[in-house]
DNA sequence: TTCCGATGCGTACAGTGTACGCGCCCTTGA
DNA sequence: TCAAGGGCGCGTACACTGTACGCATCGGAA
């Protein structure tokens, strides 16, 4: 879905043609590229390919569409029109994501709920992979972190996990789509960051140290954050719950135990109380104390 | 791909036909089934369908083929043959998510990496879904924890950590297809756990918080691998390292900086070293430093 | 009138997982 | 000897995916 062709498409081929011409000076800001109709004689290929080729050039903001007459190269400035349309696209793919898990989220479901036509998607957004970027970003752009913070670092570092762990408890698809080695998809993200970073600033710890506390806290979350994504679509795919699906393993585990393999795992199994059910909340509190346990160490060393 | 169906396909109606006269002991343990030729009538299907619902009942052990005659109810054990080639299945795609990643991983590929023709892999394995399960085993089963393990529960747990993330290391796609909520698919983590369990042994922890130990952990070392799955299924989709990516974003870290916003981001990224790139494994190295520290604490407390 | 660009949408293609059915072959009981 | 048994191997087909391409049309400017 996202794989990088190994030849150029046709309006790929064109616009990467005009890209370099605009790039080199041979059209300046402010020239008229070719027309549609023409760029489609000289290529040999439909208007629409070459108007492709235009309007995706016109998107990464190379040139402008001049309504009046022709389109030029850019100096300045992109068109924000249809952002209006876009919101409403990833809105809806959110509640998608949302209620039936990110593998129920097509392009043709999409549509359909949006009562518009398949292909009318692509006007407003690139590819699926844009629409989940765009899904990412709206979703933590829910963050809404405490202002002013909490006292201290370690409170306001747990008011930041626990806010990124109830966007999580709320977008369980969430943990499929976020990364954090590539976050400029997602400028909402940085906000986020900014926020930890101020957390961490009274501390002595160097950028570095504070850079890695960050990934390593997100990293524990989204942790979490997957197994419960896990769970859900687990769910979601064939309608057995976790409880369920452990009475039916309670004959496996037993044994096990009889066969007086793993005999630890068994004493453990044999210590918990009857009817016994994790509590993910609970246990990401117990992780996140953990974990700001362990930085309490770290930061009281390197300072 | 793993959807429940609403409705029971042909060949499975009449495995659950037979598999219901099994249980209610209409056909007693060693009695004859109605053959494949038999059913194919009776039913009004091809007899490919009528073999193909014997075979499943076979493979669960509710009925047993003898070569002689029919096909007659089980009283004991499953045939073990076929497991050669199942085995060679899952190693090769073990190997191409390993080469090309989890999403390159389809039947047809592997089907022609294997040189056999695509629908014969349903001959040694169900679905998809379950290949993904037994890689996630056969890579499981890869942990080599040593024997007798190190003295003390920190030691221990580090030991477990460190070789669970070099299996991560080695398997990225690992990460998107483990999940610790159903762990019975993947009989080798079974041993895994109980290592972990009798590291934690000597402490004064009761079960339930041995079991939670174990899982935050876990979720700190997938959270991490999830990272690097994604950022090495990246690189293979469009051949753009992080370095590459990084360079690419710094002119807009300094627009946000310029623009006087996310100042302590902006700090952050001032005090970074000159190419600075992260370790990952440096960073796991300092998070589990933290995890453990954070555990230390817990488990005095606990004591 | 003629050309421009923009818009909207249908068609089609290459890909996916996998259910189903045909045909062959070997074994065996009658 | 010979049908009928079962197994195996494989081809075909279906429903589904994302999305490139091309046709038809429209409003406006020259």
């Amino acid at each position: 879905m996202s794989r990088a062709p190994l030849s150029p498409l046709p309006y790929q081929r064109i616009a990467d043609s005009l890209r370099r011409q605009v790039d080199s000076g041979a059209l300046p800001a402010g020239a008229r590229v070719p027309s549609t109709r023409a760029l489609a004689r000289t290529w040999k290929v439909a208007t629409a390919t070459a108007a492709h080729a235009l309007q995706s050039l016109v998107r990464e903001g190379v040139l402008v569409a001049r309504p009046r007459s022709g389109t030029v190269v850019a100096g300045r400035r992109a068109n924000a029109t249809a952002a209006l349309s876009r919101a409403r696209v990833v809105a809806i793919a959110i509640a998608m994501a949302d209620d039936e898990g990110l593998s129920a989220l097509s392009i043709r479901g999409l549509a359909a709920r949006l009562c518009v036509p398949v292909m009318s998607l692509y006007r407003h957004v690139r590819s699926k992979d844009e629409i989940l970027a765009l899904m990412a970003d709206a979703a933590l752009a829910e963050l809404s972190l405490d202002e002013p913070p909490p006292r201290g670092w370690r409170a306001q570092l747990e008011h930041a996990a626990r806010v990124e762990w109830q966007i999580f408890r709320k977008h369980p698809w969430l943990a499929r789509v976020v990364h954090i080695s590539r976050p400029s998809a997602m400028p909402n993200a940085m906000g986020y960051v900014n926020w930890v970073m101020r957390a961490l600033d009274a501390t002595s710890l160097d950028g570095v140290d504070k850079l890695r506390l960050h990934v390593l806290l997100h990293a524990f979350i989204q942790g979490m954050a997957v197994n419960l994504e896990a769970e859900t679509q687990a769910i979601a795919d064939t309608g057995i719950g976790e409880e369920d699906y452990m009475r039916s393993q309670a004959a496996r585990y037993d044994a096990v135990a009889a066969a007086g393999q793993f005999l630890f795992f068994a004493k453990m199994m044999r210590d918990l109380p009857e009817e016994f059910r994790i509590d993910i909340d609970e246990l990401f509190e117990r992780g996140l104390t953990a974990m700001l346990d362990g930085f309490a160490v770290t930061i009281r060393r390197g300072g």
